[in-house]
DNA sequence: GCCAAAACTGAATGTTCGTCAAGTTTGGAA
DNA sequence: TTCCAAACTTGACGAACATTCAGTTTTGGC
């Protein structure tokens, strides 16, 4: 077990198993976590749903926290997957920063979500990550194209991050009505510099359903 | 004991020493709070350097989450009256919702900040509340006045607390430069509805210096 | 002074995270 | 096939901490 496997593109039973159990463990985690919550979740009823060992976890998450983060980081990959595969069928440039009436709405209605918006910002840094690309790169685009008035599309991403978050929050915790939410993405989008108006105007664009969420979307990359 | 003071105008003994030994363990979690984190502060250090034994605390507040809160709700209203106290000796109605600048350099420059920041829907919860009726006062008047385009006051400043923390936070760890101060102001005002150009330009209005800390405001009302 | 109610105390409790020494598996080399 | 060392796993354990509670002290009206 000291050689590096023969041929790199072909994963080694070591990696493999490797693999398996990293995501036992996140899938353990994300049941427990939205369940529970982040804290009430313990490491040992975690590493018994993974079958594992309890030491066994500190082998593939430095700490507890870094599980949450896995976890986060999952639940955006999944959603993000999910809503790239819907909205690049059309290309009008500003794809409303991917969506983001469904980020707000799975938020809100999720059941699996709610546990985990009080570690808000952590969930916000993980949807900054992990969504950020698609986010950004339409930002730039509609930006390019005079949509939007933007110039560091990445600032306006991090700042769109935290502030659905927290209204995500406030929604589910009762400070803020469900139907609060076309204001929400309307205020959103009042961030790309866009005046009210238009802002209203492009929040009432009809946007295509999204697909249920059938067989789950691969683990996530890293 | 058993009966209220005879006149209800003039607080008695107890309710006094009730609110000293309040605002001693307030002070005291706020001194390691901001030293160490909320985190890392324990109870029992807090009790002691409050004067008081380990299981006091808990006749004041009920979790060390309620101390937390407590803490940063103290802090956002000794800024918000000292902003206030600035800037209501100018009455253009946008008065930048009591100047998002001075928060945002405090909560960045502020070393007493930086450990509250992870808790960060805990500090943008309370300074919804505790500079919300200033800033939401403002939204309002400065839309009448036609300058804003806001219908729900309450839910822009909602969302700009949360952004602004988020930001804040994010600076704090490094992830966006300090200088991006200027920009991130110029997109909270974005979020009032006017457009990017109309908010560069507000946010380049000069704002009066805030008087240095001094004597430290009175302990929050509550 | 007296006394009951209120407030205080700090040791004890019950949990939890993360560590570690000991044991097991793995896969190449002899 | 047998051997071996590295890598991995295990679960008992230590340390730390929030919170509780039985016993003690203080309070203030009578």
């Amino acid at each position: 077990m000291t050689k590096p496997p023969a041929n790199p593109t072909e994963e080694g039973r070591v990696a493999r198993r490797r693999r398996r159990n990293r995501d036992a463990l996140i899938a353990a985690a994300r049941d427990i976590m939205t369940d529970k919550g982040v804290e009430a979740a313990t490491m040992l009823e975690i590493a018994e749903r993974a079958d594992v060992g309890a030491g066994t976890v500190y082998n593939y998450f430095k700490s507890k926290d870094e599980l949450a983060i896995a976890v986060l980081e999952t639940l955006m990959h999944e959603l993000g997957l999910r809503i790239e595969a819907v909205t690049n069928t059309f290309d009008d440039p500003p794809r409303s920063m991917p969506d983001l009436r469904t980020v707000l709405d799975t938020a809100t209605n999720d059941v699996r979500w709610a546990q985990l918006l009080n570690r808000s910002e952590v969930i916000a840094d993980a949807m900054f990550r992990m969504m950020g690309p698609f986010a950004i790169r339409d930002l730039r685009l509609a930006s390019q194209a005079g949509r939007f008035h933007v110039s560091n599309a990445d600032l306006v991403w991090r700042l769109s991050t935290h502030a659905l978050i927290g209204a995500s929050l406030a929604i589910t915790t009762g400070q803020l009505p469900a139907s609060a939410s076309d204001q929400i993405i309307v205020r959103l989008l009042c961030m790309t510099g866009i005046g009210a108006n238009a802002a209203v105007e492009l929040a009432a664009r009809p946007r295509p359903a999204l697909k249920p969420e059938g067989n789950p979307a691969p683990p996530a990359p890293r």
